[in-house]
RNA sequence: GUGGGCGUAGCGUAGAGGUUAACGCGUCAGGUUGUGGCCCUGAAGAUCGAGGGUUCGAUCCCCUCCGUCCACCCCA
């Protein structure tokens, strides 16, 4: 469980740095997560769904049985870890199976139905760090538990479709693909096989693991030897159950109305186990980087039971909010540092400072941004300050001001007069053009 | 987990086996008495990612590690 510990120094040459894979979200920054988190709320509001938080771990089982055992998110990339008893936990990798463990623990199945739920949350995955991979990232993620109508699946599709317009993202196409039931699955894999037994020897190294491990992936292949075999491989989409390709249809129909550009994708095959029939992506059209999908999700009614529930279908998604914010910046969409302030006080109270704290606060008390500015500083460096902050006006309380009890209105954006102002009155008047402004 | 590129002040870059490592942005201070944005001047700020090796000498060459980026794998 613990390897064997490395030397601070090979760890931490000569200062902190954050741990392989995560990032701090700087100030400059956070106007596109807000952005983001307020487009999420708006959209799911638009639908109808609630929120949920679930812990940042769970019973390690939760995932090794709902996302599945073998699948590489949970063999290769789940920070599992005991605690100080002797509970074998995982931090999330995905929500997906949390937010099912929710809806059985609290008998959510006794709600009226179906269930939708929406959470944004950091996800953590051992994996190797590239541009829009990250071992801590954070996703937007949608649950509709308790429905299996088709409609359902076409609604998930549209929330992603409407929070990605809101958002300025351009240019991004939805694929669709089925991946049926369990049962015809198989007979499909099957077949898959059988086509595929002779060439074995032909395949890359990849593709031969697949062939046992996940059959369907070798269709997927990127590998130059594998891309001459795949035209000739049985499609599953083509090769669907009625009431797998009713469902599909269904599904194509409503997002023809819903007007939602998609492609039918023979090929998709997701990295998870529980899903059947609905799966999908949302990836930009112009990129094709390997990271480049920012939202994907998927029907996944064998779930419920999977976690020891009674048999209860669900759809979901979840989409990257990282790749959200790389794919906005990639449509143009640029967001400005804003204004910290509304008013900043320039004073020369070096001795007595009460007068221009007073201030300060009354200016808040009326609901106006306020920053001091550093006592000790030249006028000069201040009205740079303030100048930097954005406020939309300086107040300057100097020596003859803090006789007089009074200060001076500057208007730093538009041509204003200077005016001599008293104390008393500065918050409401102040108050009063802001909001003007 | 596999293969490859990169790593010089807070940020973006230049540089060369050999004295005090350069530029732009940013930061701070000034450009006379208490007034921002433009402009001008100056200052601070870099053990040249870390450790080890080769060499008379390395930031530059070699190795290891750390980080990052790209492809694969996988995924959001």
């Amino acid at each position: 469980m613990h390897p064997p510990s490395r030397t601070t120094a090979s760890i931490m040459p000569t200062r902190f740095q954050a741990p392989r894979g995560t990032q701090d979200v700087l100030p400059q920054m956070q106007p596109y997560w807000d952005a983001v988190l307020k487009a999420v709320e708006a959209v799911t509001a638009l639908h109808g769904f609630r929120r949920i938080d679930t812990p940042v771990f769970e019973y390690a089982e939760v995932f090794e049985k709902g996302s599945g055992d073998t699948t590489d998110v949970v063999e290769k990339e789940m920070y599992t870890f005991y605690d100080r008893g002797e509970e074998r936990l995982a931090l999330t990798p995905e929500a997906t199976p949390a937010v099912c463990r929710a809806y059985l623990e609290h008998g959510m199945a006794s709600w009226p139905q179906p269930v939708r739920l929406y959470t944004t949350k950091a996800m953590f995955r051992y994996d190797r760090p590239q541009r829009g991979r990250y071992r801590q990232h954070t996703q937007f993620d949608c649950e509709v538990i308790g429905s299996p109508d088709p409609l359902v699946d076409a609604e998930v599709i549209a929330i992603l479709w409407r929070l990605y317009a809101m958002l300025g993202i351009k240019n991004v196409v939805v694929r669709l693909g089925s991946l049926d039931d369990p049962g015809p699955r198989q007979a499909y894999i099957e077949r898959l096989k059988d086509y595929y037994l002779p060439h074995l020897a032909d395949l890359s190294d990849d593709s031969r693991r697949r062939f046992d491990r996940n059959p369907l992936r070798l269709l997927d292949s990127k590998d130059e030897r594998d891309q001459a075999l795949k035209d000739g491989a049985p499609k599953l989409v083509e090769s669907l159950s009625p009431e797998a390709a009713a469902h599909h249809k269904t599904v194509q129909e409503a997002l023809k109305a819903a007007g939602i550009s998609y492609e039918i994708d023979p090929l998709l095959v997701r990295g998870l186990d529980y899903y059947n029939r609905t799966v999908f992506e949302i990836v930009p059209v112009d990129d094709e980087r390997a990271q480049g999908t920012i939202g994907a999700g998927g029907r996944y009614d064998g779930l419920m039971e999977i976690l020891g529930g009674p048999p209860t279908p669900g759809i979901g998604f979840g989409s990257g909010i990282e790749r959200i914010i790389l794919e906005m910046r990639r449509s143009g969409v640029e967001m400005g540092p804003g204004a910290v302030a509304d008013v900043y006080i320039v004073h020369r109270a070096e001795g007595d400072a009460g007068p221009v704290f007073r201030l300060a606060a009354s200016l808040r008390d009326a609901g106006l941004a306020a920053v001091v500015g550093e006592s000790g500083r030249s006028f000069k460096a201040q009205l740079r300050a303030a100048d930097a902050s954005g406020a939309a006006f300086a107040v300057i309380i100097g020596d003859d001001e803090l006789v007089a009890g009074s200060a001076v209105v500057k208007d730093l954006r538009g041509e204003a007069p200077q005016q001599s102002v008293g104390i008393d009155a500065l918050a409401s008047l102040l108050a009063e053009r802001v909001r003007r402004n």
